[in-house]
DNA sequence: ACCTGAACACCGTTCAAGT
DNA sequence: ACCTGAACACCGTTCAAGT
């Protein structure tokens, strides 16, 4: 009663990778960094624990392939004989860092992850991902060749710094409830600050107010072009 | 046969958050982050896991007390009515990032955790530590009020970032044998973007040579150079 | 008030046994 | 080759019982 190659299973679909990462990213969507646990996990694939082990090796590997996982969908590398984007290559950064913004909120354990993984060295394929299309806009920008290590590497460093702090900012004011929430947590956290020390702390007390009712996105991109700026100013002058 | 209050008891010295925190920070130094267990950490106290209890709520906590102790030796924030240090700004600005670089060297569980917990939004008292005592000479470079979050931001975000790359750069090449290790393993690492996709990666294998060879701090200073070159550039002309 | 340490409710991971 | 699921060796955390 075999129905042949097509219409393959449905319901017990076999389990890959693939499947398991999705899943994975799924389950960290839902339930947070926390709620990823091979028994749930394997309890969604209907299937046991033991099963996962055949496709990765360790959890730590799962997690990393989520990582990339999302980070790929995020930032698009153009292929190598792609026509040049339209548009001057640092709106070409500003859309990659905002890619990884949007990316960072949409998914709050990304942040965390990716930052401790980028400290430990583990960059998976995110992290050259990223370097390289950076990267390339860099260069396009007539910066110095010796220059292309450190500069890409602080665009790379701000962006995912940034991105993460926003993240959480939008994940603790989802903490205060769904309402109003930006603002009213941006005010919390602005207060916050206020309240410190004020002899151990004049200049971030001085500061609180600017996080108050600025929009965050507009704020990560004043850092992205204040990078730019210092890549144009160190670079030769044009001739 | 007390001997009344000098010369405490010296053997069984009460247990107390500090002496808790201190040998956490020494338990993660020496057996990194995954050895730190209320278990191992009440035997080298010479007591059991639930006293510890009594002085941290949880081993977030602890984490992060252990982070704020690393920090806090690292970066001395000066006090307020201190005598303005020496040098330009700019040289207060690299101090503190080669602080950092030290601290992150010395204590390779540091960046990943301070990456972590930043952009979990949990700076405990570090972040606003690092971010107080770079934004002051970002005020006394004379940027702009408006642009005082967004600039101190990118700089703190750079110097984490990088020095928390260049950490794990120093724990893997401390992988590969104690030896020539640093050579070594920039000479292994470039080889290994070398050996990148030539047709995805194009600017990551061209710029691979430059990882080889190059001193870490040199570079390290070199981003933070880029940044505070990117603050001078968008601050309205003297006048 | 502080400490003890057994006990609880989990983990990641392994592995004999099945198909 | 792949899957099953019980079992192992841990965890963080709690809590009755002690001092």
């Amino acid at each position: 009663m075999t129905t042949g190659p097509r219409r393959s299973q449905r319901r017990t679909e076999a389990l890959s990778r693939e499947r398991i990462v999705e899943a994975s990213v799924e389950l960290l969507d839902a339930t947070g960094e926390s709620g990823l646990t091979f028994r749930a996990l394997a309890q969604r694939l209907t299937t046991g624990p033991g099963a996962l082990y055949h496709h990765v090796a360790h959890k730590d590997e799962l997690l990393g392939a989520a990582v990339d996982a999302v980070v790929t969908a995020a930032v698009t590398v153009d292929p190598p004989g792609a026509a040049p984007l339209k548009g001057s290559p640092q709106d070409a950064v500003r859309a990659v860092a905002t890619g990884l913004f949007d990316a960072t909120e949409a998914h709050p354990w990304l942040a965390p992850q990716l930052a401790a993984r980028l400290a430990r060295g583990h960059g998976g394929t995110a992290a050259p991902r990223i370097f390289e299309s950076l990267g390339r806009q860099v260069r396009a920008m007539g910066a110095p060749r010796e220059s292309w290590f450190t500069v890409t590497s602080a665009l790379m460093h701000y962006i995912l710094g940034a991105a993460g702090q926003n993240a959480a900012n939008a994940a603790n004011a989802r903490t205060l409830g769904p309402d109003a929430s930006r603002a009213r947590f941006l005010d919390a956290a602005s207060t916050a600050w206020e309240g410190l020390d004020p002899d151990d702390y004049p200049f971030t007390r001085a500061v609180a107010d600017q996080m108050r009712g600025h929009d965050d996105r507009e704020q990560f991109l004043a850092g992205v072009d204040l990078v730019l700026a210092g890549i144009a100013a160190s670079r030769p002058a044009a001739g």
